[in-house]
DNA sequence: CGAATTTGACCAAC
DNA sequence: GTTGGTCAAATTCG
């Protein structure tokens, strides 16, 4: 797949989407000033819809494959989740080209198909989108694994995850985890659709109406109170009670699993890894980190791992800004 | 004992 | 015929 903006064009894009993204994590800083802050919520507002303001730009961007630049992995409308990319990485972004329109109404729920075991339409119609993360990262939502199977060409299983919420208030959201790499450990995670569920355990300022897609690049997360708890012994697991226990269990049966997938790593490193430490132990990192990883000269061999660090920063931990 | 996970079967899409 | 997503019975866990 190749990229056919014209070099010059291209090298400015880079610039655009480089000068927008610092705004958008100098606005995400600001914003992280002001969420300790008395102050009416005015400014917060302000602040939060400049952060989204820039998100939608870049994703408007949609930066795609050879461009080093390549930060968002946010996909609309994806047709369908093709093993291959998750197994190689060779194809990372799902381009809108993928976006075909098919016939093919949204799927799982169809009440004609609801009581026939296996009945699906693999061609989804729901918003996806995906992170990278050298570790298993907490989205603050709880999910109940529902399945796993091996795909083909893959090395590592692949984890399928439903809302808890999905019988009790009808939210379709879904997930699925995929180790992509072993050594540094990459997890893929694509996600399926948007949480329509109000989880009531959480804080009542985080009962959010998340169906949007704009939600998601838009929500903002404050690192510093993650870097809190995220130096705890029990990394994401410090903050969230139902959730979290929900959320531990996935780590763990998922860590377990990948364990026995690839015998390299101790399960330690799924829970704090190196390159995760890196990231939150310095919240201006964000900025290194990102500085670092726009000027990064990898190829795009390794663009996986700059998914990650990039996702990292953009991650929608709407959750998380009520840890500490 | 209820809830969560595992795992083989099912089946539409390809 | 193969593949991947989902279901649900069996199993495990707390």
């Amino acid at each position: 797949m190749e990229v056919s903006w014209p070099e010059n064009l291209s090298t400015s894009r880079k610039m655009v989407i480089r000068e927008l993204m610092v705004g958008r994590e100098l606005a995400k800083q600001l914003q992280s000033v002001l969420a300790n802050t008395d102050g009416s919520g005015s400014e917060k507002y302000l602040v939060m819809k400049i952060v989204k303001s820039l998100s939608d730009t870049l994703f408007i961007l949609n930066v795609k494959e050879g461009d080093e630049v390549s930060v968002f992995s946010q996909i609309q409308a994806v047709s369908s989740l093709d093993s291959s990319c998750l197994d190689t990485g060779k194809s990372e972004e799902y381009s809108q080209e993928n976006c075909k329109s098919t016939t093919t109404t949204t799927t799982t729920t169809l009440p004609n198909k609801k009581n026939r075991r296996g009945c699906y339409d693999r061609r989804r119609t729901l918003q996806t989108w995906k992170r990278d993360s050298p570790t298993l990262i907490n989205d603050g939502q709880a999910w109940r694994k529902y399945g796993q199977k091996m795909i083909h060409n893959a090395k590592y299983p692949r984890h399928y995850f439903r809302c808890s919420y999905k019988y009790d208030q009808g939210c379709k959201a879904t997930k699925l985890v995929q180790r992509i790499q072993a050594n540094p450990p990459l997890y893929r995670t694509t996600y399926l659709g948007h949480h329509t569920c109000k989880d009531l355990h959480k804080h009542p300022e985080l009962i959010l109406d998340c169906s949007g897609p704009e939600e998601d690049t838009s929500m903002f997360i404050s690192f510093d109170n993650t870097n809190l708890s995220i130096k705890q012994e029990q990394p994401f697991l410090s903050s969230f009670s139902p959730i979290k226990h929900e959320y531990k269990e996935e780590i763990i049966t998922l860590d377990m699993n990948l364990e026995q997938e690839s015998k390299v790593s101790s399960s330690s490193d799924y829970f704090v890894s190196p390159d995760l430490m890196e990231v939150v132990e310095s919240p201006p990192g964000l900025m290194t980190m990102l500085s670092s990883t726009l000027e990064s000269d990898h190829d795009h061999d390794n663009e996986d791992e700059i998914y990650g660090l990039m996702e990292f920063v953009d991650f929608n931990l709407d959750d998380f800004q009520f840890a500490s």
